[in-house]
DNA sequence: TTGTCAAGAAGGAACGTTCGTTTTAGGTTT
DNA sequence: AAACCTAAAACGAACGTTCCTTCTTGACAA
């Protein structure tokens, strides 16, 4: 009965999560130790150890955080009405990404991209994690193959388009936007529109106007 | 003088090289130990130690590869004439990449993808290495862009596109296939190229045909 | 309101292990 | 005989984790 309050304990997980976050988007998963986790949250290793089982579990927490914050985002995308061509769905799901989780590193970096390729990286190791992936993949490109329906129900593209592999080709985009931002920085979401709208402009020679 | 030849000192680094690239793939660099290394190549320390001053001179040697033979990939693209439209350079970059490395995993995945995300998380912790991607990356993305003027030329689309925007975008297509390649697996190559074409062939409503 | 106290929360030294690397001695190839 | 390599042991450093201690909290009795 000396209880501390689910306030405190809800706090205090917070706070190892965000500081192990901090600490696994600067170097990776397994080149920080727990005392670089230890000292970047202030707590000693018995606090730490009172609310994650170890290591591992930290960074289970961690790719589950981040797996559902893009799991999230990319099925609020497909469920906008009407849907918004790639060159404004896909900056805005970046910028959403940005929104929900807007931490940055010490440099002023956006963490949260390099927090994903850690991830990708770390899926490839992890057998559950991998299926925990993949069935969100499945999930996320079924929703947006739906965005491409409706992109043929509007009249905006040919009824005979591969719809699935669209919808890969789209969330390629965004990850490649990821990977960019987490290995170069700067906020170029803008720009993403910009690039998009010139690919969707090219006209194979020889083919209509 | 009793040394073997060149050809056997080649033949024993690229051996060693190979055998960390498996590792490195499979568990990425910091979750790799020299042991497995070692037991991979099937040689004893003192042998790769003197091939290798220790892990980072290795890993640096794979980073530095991987870098290489990407870089070596886009560039050669940018010099075709006349460039293909993006739903044929970028499925023939992926498939150039996977000429050039096309190694597999115990599970018979490919193995490049894989080793290409952890070079990017890897160039997040070093200066040096983060320095040559972004000089890489750079280079690259100016002779993207110049494949988009060379599509301005033919008339295949409006002058005023952004060229280092619409490179960028490409670039992102690549690098989000690579990943999508790397944690789920699959030769889906063509249907890369259905994708783009379907991204291409969006028409904003009231906008011409 | 105040004092007491058991239990929860946090601290921090220390544990055993594993790491990357070096060293040793001996054997094999050229 | 010189270079190459093996096998094994050993090194200090760093790792993840445990364990015991100390501090803090909140219920309850006075």
């Amino acid at each position: 009965m000396a209880r501390v309050s689910q306030e405190h304990l809800d706090a205090r997980r917070r706070q190892i999560l965000d500081g192990a976050a901090l600490c696994f988007a600067r170097n990776g998963f397994h080149a920080t130790s727990m005392q670089d986790v230890l000292k970047e949250v202030d707590l000693s290793a018995g606090a730490v150890y009172r609310y994650f089982g170890g290591k591992e579990e930290l960074i289970a927490a961690i790719v589950t955080e981040v797996l559902d914050t893009v799991r999230g985002i990319y099925e609020q995308a497909a469920r906008e009405t009407p849907p918004p061509t790639p060159d404004v769905l896909i900056p805005r799901t970046l910028a959403r990404m940005r929104e929900a989780r807007p931490a940055t590193l010490d440099n002023g970096e956006w963490m949260f991209p390099r927090l994903m390729i850690q991830v990708w990286t770390e899926t490839t190791r992890s057998p559950e994690m991998a299926a925990t992936l993949s069935e969100g993949y499945q999930n996320v490109r079924a929703g947006w193959a739906r965005i491409v329906e409706g992109y043929k129900d509007a009249g905006m593209m040919p009824r005979d388009a591969d719809a699935d592999a669209m919808a890969r080709a789209m969330i390629a985009v965004v990850q490649g936007f990821a990977a960019q931002i987490a290995l170069f920085g700067g906020t170029f979401e803008e720009s993403v529109g910009d690039g998009l709208r010139a690919l969707m402009a090219v006209r194979p020679p020889g083919q209509d106007a």
